[in-house]
DNA sequence: CTGTTAGCGCATTCAC
DNA sequence: GTGAATGCGCTAACAG
């Protein structure tokens, strides 16, 4: 049975249920010698406190929400795994949702978020145009931190990664490999990381002294099964000899785009495509990606939430950029180093 | 201010708390009119639930645990996925667990979930060494379900894969093609799930008539750095014509093996990879993996969850068996039909 | 159909 | 240092 709770232990211990309270929560108003009696008893009698009576009590719940579009996503499934292992580090629990993208059901997570449930919130937003957003609501009674998918309109603390950055390295890259038409391939362009990225691509053009020519610069579909066509396509009508995939899930079509049409990469087309999957080197040895370290991330976040819980100095709405890293793999079959084995 | 609670909304509406908490709860001991009344208040004075003291009362927490070893892993990551929508479509919270293969957190995480945070635990169970489980003490306070690594030694639901039969396939599937020797690369080999993958290669060979040769059949490491090295020296010492990759990790190293030793997949060397990465097909259009039904899964087992929870009829003890998927890809670039997208 | 009473388990006042 | 009382917000049991 579970049914020991504080006032059996102190009854056993012939002590005032305040007393084991406090002797549990390590008070310095209690006697080593007690402290001592009450731990051992409550290990001996299997005591686990309850967390709602805690909770309801002392307003903490000792519990995080983290908010991320798609957690079956290499990238938000390593944050969500740098997340957890600090939360563990705190004795904190982990709560996760995700919102498909749906704005709406982002808005119905966050409204059931602010009952007490938890004492604050990771979030990477939903893609759906910036429509009613209600984190103004949140602030005031919830640390909020957004991470990666960053929302725009507000003040707050936020992590991202040097998307323009390594958009623009990435396209210098090609370039510097003797690429004289580089296509850019879209993915969802009306959050802040496309336009960096898309920005990062044409500036480089620019400073490579190569005309941008929006020919080369496709959207693409959620679906895999049209963007190879849109992709061979795009191969068919501009013979563009570098291609940069803006998200993980184009780099396939990329491939097989190539391939059906008999391409060779990277001797006929060259491609990095932005990817935090760890084996995307098995792709060709020639792929190079762009990946976001998105692990770090997930630690860096919830290091400053933790921060703030704990009342500790933290610099209000500040920005956080963090470094993607371009890993080119070399066909000679030494790839460069992937990053080391995050939880060591 | 979140300071709205029944009390407030009953003042405001001349009514009891305990009125209000049923009109809330839409009992049907309420009318109508009074109901309608009650949520318009509710929704104009913006009141949210506070669940602490909801389970506190009620011992419903609303939520269920995940625990599995890795969150940042292609197969854990989509059924987390799969939980995670029939936990929403019960409006239900998901609390998440990484063991990183560690009993002891492991355990420790199980005993801290048995003080009523949780309703249900789904748990895909750590490969330490199966020394102290406690999983014993959780049945009879709490519905625990298993799922892909489930624990031999209880009674309990458990949802897997076909584990031996895929082996099985996956075997036969190199011998139609021509292979003569099958080298096979074991992962974790004590868990039920290596043992059937094993027992599944072996008995494939046996029916095809070809001696099983224990020479063939290697332990790997934990490190990406060492696996290419030790399948080079299988190769080489070996020369085996086909290689299962026991799991989706090693499929990499046997890749680069190859590449190093400039082995031609498919011509000299076939490959089967256990793989749950939608992007698999991309190392190579001949590489066969199998797929296992991780966001199935993952569904299933939060739906028999519910059930319980629900007080539906469930088999007790029962062991479901879901089919994995020998996903074959023709070199001539049509793909074979990657799984529909899941969240349909 | 609605109100009254009581208490879930704990942490925080105050006393002493 | 410790104990006795109080109430966090909600819901179950019992009235009526």
């Amino acid at each position: 049975m579970d049914k020991v709770n504080i006032k059996k232990l102190a009854a056993e211990l012939n002590l005032s249920a305040a007393t084991v309270s406090r002797a549990l929560r390590d008070s310095h108003e209690i006697g080593a010698a007690t402290k001592a009696r009450v731990m051992e008893m409550a290990r001996k009698m299997n005591y686990v406190p309850n967390p709602s009576a805690s909770n309801l009590r002392s307003h903490k719940s000792k519990t995080i929400a983290v908010i991320v579009p798609e957690i079956a996503n290499s990238f938000f499934s390593q944050a969500i795994n740098g997340i957890e292992e600090i939360a563990r580090a705190h004795n904190y629990h982990v709560l996760i949702y995700q919102t498909h993208e749906n704005v709406e059901l982002e808005n119905a997570f966050i409204r059931s978020l602010l009952s007490g449930r938890v004492d604050g919130i990771l979030i990477s937003i939903a893609s759906g145009l910036n429509g009613e957003r209600n984190f103004k609501d949140v602030l005031p009674v919830l640390p909020l931190i957004f991470f990666d998918r960053v929302y725009e309109d507000i003040e707050a603390i936020k992590i991202t990664t040097n998307d323009y950055q390594s958009s623009y390295t990435a396209t210098k890259h090609l370039v510097e490999n003797g690429c004289k038409k580089i296509a850019y391939l879209k993915g969802i362009d009306h959050t802040p990381a496309g336009k960096n990225r898309i920005a990062g691509y044409i500036d480089a053009l620019r400073d490579s002294d190569i005309l941008f020519d929006d020919r080369l610069m496709i959207a693409t579909g959620d679906e895999q099964q049209e963007n190879p066509d849109l992709v061979k396509n795009l191969l068919l009508s501009q013979k563009p000899d570098g291609l940069i995939a803006s998200i993980e899930d184009l780099a396939l079509p990329c491939y097989y785009a190539c391939r059906d049409l008999g391409l060779k990469i990277p001797e006929d087309v060259k491609i990095i495509s932005f990817s935090n999957l760890k084996t995307a080197g098995i792709l060709n040895p020639s792929l190079t990606t762009i990946t976001q370290p998105a692990f770090e991330m997930g630690r860096t976040a919830a290091g400053i939430l933790f921060k703030i819980l704990n009342r500790k100095e933290v610099e209000p709405n500040q920005t956080l950029v963090l470094d993607s890293e371009l890993v080119v793999r070399e066909s000679t079959g030494s790839l460069t180093q992937p990053s080391p084995k995050e939880r060591a």
